[in-house]
DNA sequence: GTTCGCAAACCGACCAGACGGTACGGAGGA
DNA sequence: TCCTCCGTACCGTCTGGTCGGTTTGCGAAC
């Protein structure tokens, strides 16, 4: 029963209190209560408030982006078509954010209170995602293995959605398990998509 | 040039602040600023901050409640075919929630932040308006249209995480038009539950 | 048509308290 | 002696909300 450090207690109550409470309505007081420190510990470690709420961004981003090019890097190691490479990072994306839901709680909710500069950082790293997800889809449309009647912002914006809607309806307590949904939502998702022959 | 009233004046810049600002992070004090009136005038007509946040989430949740209930109604009069009426109301939600887009982004932001009784108002009529949705489904599915094999509760967070996520994403000043989101978005989900022969 | 009565509308100074953050000092290892 | 780590007491600011009082609108009385 070693002690904990004191970074790690304090993100884990910030991210307990920011998914349940909300960050605004969260009090630092309240935050380091819950993580049994005190306020001269947590700003010893913490810059401010922002600066735990920009940790919990931070950590679900790098891994989701590191996820991204690893299961694209491997695709294109592996030569694998582009639905298959897509199939993959769809399932990825969406079994990480079933594992990370908190964070997505605070993700979806709590992004126009961070400082602009943290919040300008936030929305470049999304749109970088986004860039390397939208240029599968374009490899796929140009193979004709996906339609090319949608602009591709909507395609993007259609898987995205269930992404960031999962924390609003998903309990692990519930029927279905994170692989079920990440698998059928994978697939209503490609089966929008795929080109085909008439229609 | 007649004096606007009060409650219209306050409510709209409540709107415009909460949406842009957030509600936590907007004071009574910004809002009346904003509205051009004093804090005494807006206490007269509110009982509380709370009031303002809930306002919002009731007209929205009115409107389209109503616009489901007249589409059902009409295309149950008109004896309608059951994907033309999930058409319909598809596009009419999605339509209304372009239309709507500052109370979009409130809604997702705030619900948590409302006083615990309104917000289990708010669930219930969401709830509402998704089992009307949903006898859709199961219907379309008795009859052999839709797909039987992914759980309408699946099927219901893929369509509203469309709708939901409109506030994220879409700008009217972009290149697309709300009739064209509405339709494409719709036909992507439709595609995704239609039921296959074989598959 | 002027005056009166009165309720609704409205004003704005004023709380009590909570908030994020800081100052400062002690402990204890190096 | 110095530096990291952390506890405690405290500060300035801002918040949602209140309250006593004033103004305005308007029907009725004369």
């Amino acid at each position: 029963m070693r002690t904990m450090n004191v970074q790690d207690q304090v993100l884990r109550a910030a991210l307990d209190l920011f998914s349940t409470r909300g960050y605004a309505t969260t009090s630092v007081q309240e935050i380091v209560a819950a993580a049994g420190v005190t306020k001269g510990a947590m700003y010893h470690y913490f810059a401010s408030k922002d600066d735990l709420l920009f940790a919990i961004y931070d950590r679900l981003l790098s891994l989701q982006k590191a996820h991204l090019d690893e299961i694209v890097a491997a695709g294109a190691e592996r030569g694998d078509g582009v639905e298959d490479v897509l199939r993959a990072v769809c399932v990825d994306v969406i079994s990480t954010s079933i594992e990370f839901l908190p964070e997505g709680t605070v993700f979806t909710r709590s992004q126009h209170m961070l400082m602009p500069d943290r919040q300008a950082e936030v929305k470049r790293r999304r749109r970088e995602y986004h860039e390397e997800f939208e240029a599968l889809l374009l490899r796929g449309i140009q193979e004709g293995v996906f339609r090319d009647d949608v602009p591709t912002a909507m395609l993007i914006a259609h898987f995205f959605s269930d992404v960031h809607y999962l924390s609003q309806w998903y309990s692990p307590a519930g029927p279905l398990t994170a692989g079920q949904v990440a698998e059928q939502l994978t697939e209503l998702f490609l089966r929008g998509i795929r080109a085909t022959g008439k229609d």
